[in-house]
RNA sequence: GUGAGCGUAGCUCAACGGUUAGAGCACUGGACUGUGGCUCCAGGGGUUGAGGGUUCGAAUCCCUCCGUUCACCCCA
């Protein structure tokens, strides 16, 4: 009547990330580094989490985000604490807390990390995944939101993202703003009989919601009513206008998308994604906007940024096939017996102390069996040590990629597969 | 939170309600008693997601639960 223990499986929505998908995510992370520091920013990590008014604060109440998908608990000092569901409002408060910036000069900082929100996963969506975003504070100009994207494009063609297209949209001020909605929202309450249910929802709690449902009769209504760019105010126009009049200067492709809505509250004016068609439903793989008000929002001097986040999980099913396997690099001892057993150990340790990649079998398999096993490991260089070699004193080195063998004298075995190896390496490159 | 599809070996998948649930790949060993890749041979691996029901008989049909995938919603 023993019991069965079950085994620990993972989180639902939190997938591991396996040895052999773990280049990929490294070569992102490598060129996106790249980009974003020559584009003048620095990295920042903030923690995991933060107390749940901070989330609350600056996404906002009455957003899906804060309402049902946020890992809310309470610590042990009564604290309700949230696992972080997205980057900007911690970076901000790093940024006021710490007084990153000194008045009037621009700030640029960028980060790498999990996020957490609770949703039922599907294509593209989880529960823990992975941001790389970045957050520019300090300038109000179009030409800061011009650089953003110019950014942006430059890394998605770098790292080869096929077919991305640009969306554009600004949504307005707070003058302007409310405006629209209010113009929008009359509109609409007008035309409620050919609404779906999820649109009178959103009548009710966020009406520019219903520009971007995808039901046929709504999408129609809505095409019908007031836009948001014909009711910008004349400030926000011209920021938008200039932005243009950047991006086409810079030959950035885009297409103005108005039914293009962020579920944050805190954007203002320009608002922006990047979008693969061959996505599936989550065809957003990056998205971001400008957020004049958030600084004050959250008890800051007036400060405009803008920012964006790019979901890797996303970015990583736009990426090209993997390209052939990596190089054979290494030594890999074969020995028969105890004594050529404990010299291999020797030699492993000194090539490894040496910085080569270098291993042996230790279950004292079969010549043939080491040898497989070498050859699967993709080691460059087979350390032959048997009983012949010990008599004469000397090893033989096999080269696994062109298959010749020679017998080297065991004190120089070590120097000669040092050697050896950077040959091969500048051979590679 | 709602809906639909799918759960069989480590992976990808077979098996009209009817013998002992199979194949490819992977893994281990051998052919080659000290040499990888190619080939051939052999071997280990399964409570058919779990529980219940129908039936002489269930991987197969029904119910419940769990997991997973896709979609709605929302967003990266």
């Amino acid at each position: 009547m023993r019991e069965v223990q079950p085994v620990i499986k993972g989180v639902r929505g939190a997938p591991d990330i396996l040895p052999a998908e773990v280049g990929r995510w490294r070569q992102i992370e490598v060129g996106a580094r790249r980009v974003l520091e020559n584009y003048g920013y620095q990295e920042i990590r903030t923690p995991m989490f933060e107390r749940t008014e901070l989330f609350v604060r600056g996404i906002g109440e009455g957003t899906d985000i804060v309402d049902k998908q946020m890992y809310t608990f309470e610590d042990r000092g009564h604290e309700s604490l949230t696992l972080r569901p997205e980057g900007t409002a911690p970076v901000v408060r790093a940024y006021l807390e710490h007084g990153l910036v000194t008045k009037g000069s621009l700030c640029k900082v960028y980060y790498i990390g999990p996020m957490f929100r609770h949703e039922r996963p599907q294509a593209g969506r989880f529960r823990q995944f992975h941001q790389i975003g970045a957050e520019a504070l300090g300038v109000e100009d179009a030409a800061l939101d011009a650089e953003v994207l110019d950014l942006l494009s430059h890394l998605f063609d770098t790292l080869e993202v096929a077919g991305w297209q640009l969306h554009l949209n600004s949504i307005g001020c707070e003058t302007c703003r409310p405006v629209f909605r209010e113009r929008f929202a009359l509109s609409m309450l007008g035309k409620k009989a050919g609404l779906c249910p999820d649109c009178l929802v959103r009548l009710e709690r966020n009406p520019l919601r219903i520009l971007d449902c995808k039901v046929e009769g709504c999408r129609a209504l809505a095409a019908q009513a007031p836009t948001p760019l014909e009711s910008l105010c004349g400030e926000c126009e011209a920021h938008f206008r200039k932005l243009q009049g950047l991006l086409q200067l810079l030959k950035i492709d885009y297409s103005i998308n108005q039914h293009l809505v962020r579920g944050l509250d805190y954007y203002t004016r320009t608002t922006f994604e990047f979008v693969n068609p061959a996505l599936g439903a989550q065809n957003a793989f990056a998205g971001g906007g400008r957020y004049d008000l958030l600084v004050t929002e959250m008890g800051g001097p007036p400060t405009p940024g803008i920012g964006f986040a790019i979901g890797m999980e996303r970015l990583l099913l736009s990426l090209p096939p993997e390209r052939p396997g990596e190089a054979w690099a290494g030594v890999f001892a074969v020995t028969m017996g105890e004594e050529a057993f404990h010299l291999g150990l020797r030699l492993v340790q000194e090539l490894r102390r040496q910085g080569l990649r270098a291993a042996l079998d230790m279950e004292r398999r079969s010549v043939k069996s080491q040898m497989r096993l070498a050859h699967k490991e993709r080691y460059r260089h087979a350390l032959i040590l048997g009983d012949d070699e010990l008599r004469a004193g000397m090893a033989t080195v096999k080269d696994m990629a062109h298959g010749g063998q020679e017998q080297v004298p065991l004190p120089e075995v070590v120097e000669r597969l040092t050697r050896g190896e950077d040959q091969a390496q500048q051979k590679e490159a």
